[in-house]
DNA sequence: AATGAATGAGCATTCATTCAT
DNA sequence: GATGAATGAATGCTCATTCAT
């Protein structure tokens, strides 16, 4: 007997990612997400403590969102590392390219909007990115020092990470096809993770 | 020998794009980038229509500067394909990471700011692109087909992209070394240039 | 013996009172007076009509507080009337000085807080006033005309109201000995009741 | 040449003041001070930085206005100490009761708001209060120890205190001569600058 | 006896912009 | 070339109160 859509908490998330994407966190508005909703501002104050802790409560969704992707992934234990990597790799670039209001809150979001995020959020996310370099390690097979494979998986991080957001911004242009670029970008985060001695 | 700034213009000019990086675009307002230049909020719509034409203004010093760099590289005639692609990468991360307000005006700042910049000027920079995509292809030495240069030069942009993004953002673990994380980012890029099947 | 506050209606009163002495009337809200207490603002209702009710509430406890300590010293009959005066005044001022919350409430804050405040109940407190007179009158011997005693109850109370005041406020210099200035403005005011021409 | 009443400062200020008597601090509002002043609430910020800042510049009117009339009685030098006292004690009621609203702003609204006004203001007061007690020793003529001195001066100004504040609150019972219990308020004051030896 | 959800009015403040001078 | 005065709209937030449960 799942209750019907008209959660407000719910609502307001909605209506308050949108506005967040496609208007900024200033005009994210307390009021223009209300009246978007159907619903006074001050209801707002009963579902969330302020505007930074519906902001942040956005920034959870996404978290979980992505989390719950990466470890299903990261987690498979009849996989080789390479299949990790590459299925972590596009499960990441699926994930900021189907979620751009959540990846945008997450990552595109000007610091300034996330300094007060609870810094173990963060480190939940970082230590998902140690995890890729533990593959990254095995997949290249040499036992290389922590150091490299730290630079290695910041590496394929940005290099995702610059995918999404140039896609995600349409700055990319249109002529290309994204798929066959998010594909590529996968490959070549994955050279990342060869065997040296070339 | 840059120039006491004087000229009114560019006091404005200079501290907008210091509010604007400190702050964000909706913090940086009319009446504090007046009251730091020491002037009145009327007096800069002498010299600018509005906010959004200051805004402009902004977006053109950055995207001029950008270009000067760039083109230095691209158009030198006495080095190779190679090094030109070296030179152009490297100074594209150095212009994002050494003027964090131009680069996060021009290429992190949500494009709705930007939506009404006149497009003309991201054409020229997808111009320096295919130049980009030019060296590569040259690089490469196998005549390749004009859809696979521009999906290399496309993953050596967002490659780069992501990388100063991340950096400017402070997203990136503060234990990593980075000048070695650019080091190899340039590296990285410079692996799409390889002649295939090597 | 005072039993611990287990009935709400008695635990509101108490966080008003302390809210209205720390933060002022307009502070004193309902909703942080709720939370301070551990319900709802909504119950709240159920005790008083309304924020105005709960704070004649206030004024009431007050009331009785005073007036217990002033009838018993007036009311005692084993006394002079220069020993009663001089208790009397020094009741008033330790009430003052002892319970500023309540003193506050009553005789500092602004009129318009207490305009509605039902008027028998300051008539109460007048009716006090006039039975001090008649202590001054006694003292005084003299007989004196009932314009003239109401004048000097007057000037007793307004000077030790003062003191009470400046006091609670903070106004009076610090590096004065308050007791001495209380034992010096009792003394000062039974100088109203010494018999004339001496 | 003097400017029409319509400077807007001075309307400010005017409305200010009888707003705050009227109806306290927090109901001053910005907007409702506007409204009777016949401009926009953000034209207030024109003049004072902000409600704190207009409100310091009240208490500022007052406290030049009361030092003009007391340091005109102090700093006269064809006068006894007696007469210089009498003449300040009465200045200083007259004050309080003519200018009600000056008065409370300074001395009767809770300290919480006037916790930020510069304290040397509040020192040049209490230097007046210093040389009161100056002119009692000099009255006394016995050339009694400082502590006692202030003493004497701080039971002077509560006694005024009280006094005017009972009044202008209309505490004191309707009946009573005001003129009366203010000239008796005076030699009740003055008494305490009687030689001793009583 | 108590709550949870909701509201409408109000608050101080900041903003981009205009206009007469 | 620059200013001072002014504005209307918007912002985040708090308040007393009501009502159905």
């Amino acid at each position: 007997m799942p209750r019907p859509a008209t959660n407000l908490r719910e609502s307001i998330l909605d209506q308050a990612r949108r506005l967040l994407l496609a208007e900024g966190y200033t005009r994210m508005s307390m009021r223009r997400i209300a009246s978007r909703v159907g619903c006074t501002a001050t209801s707002l104050y009963l579902y969330f403590k302020n505007k930074n802790g519906l902001f942040h409560a956005l920034m959870d969704e996404g978290m979980d969102k992505l989390f719950v992707g990466l470890d299903h992934v990261l987690e498979s234990t009849d996989t080789t590392p390479q299949e990790r990597l590459r299925g972590v790799f596009r499960t990441y670039l699926d994930f900021g390219l189907e979620n751009p209001e959540f990846y945008e809150v997450m990552f595109l979001l000007h610091p300034r909007h996330t300094r007060r995020y609870p810094p173990e959020k963060y480190r939940a996310a970082r230590n998902r990115l140690e995890r890729v370099g533990a593959d990254i390690a095995l997949a290249r097979g040499d036992d290389p020092d922590p150091a490299e494979v730290q630079v290695l998986a910041a590496l394929a991080w940005t290099s995702l990470h610059g995918t999404i957001s140039l896609l995600v911004a349409q700055r990319v242009d249109a002529r290309l096809d994204q798929e066959t670029l998010v594909d590529r970008a996968v490959e070549h985060a994955m050279a990342l993770a060869l065997p040296p001695q070339s």
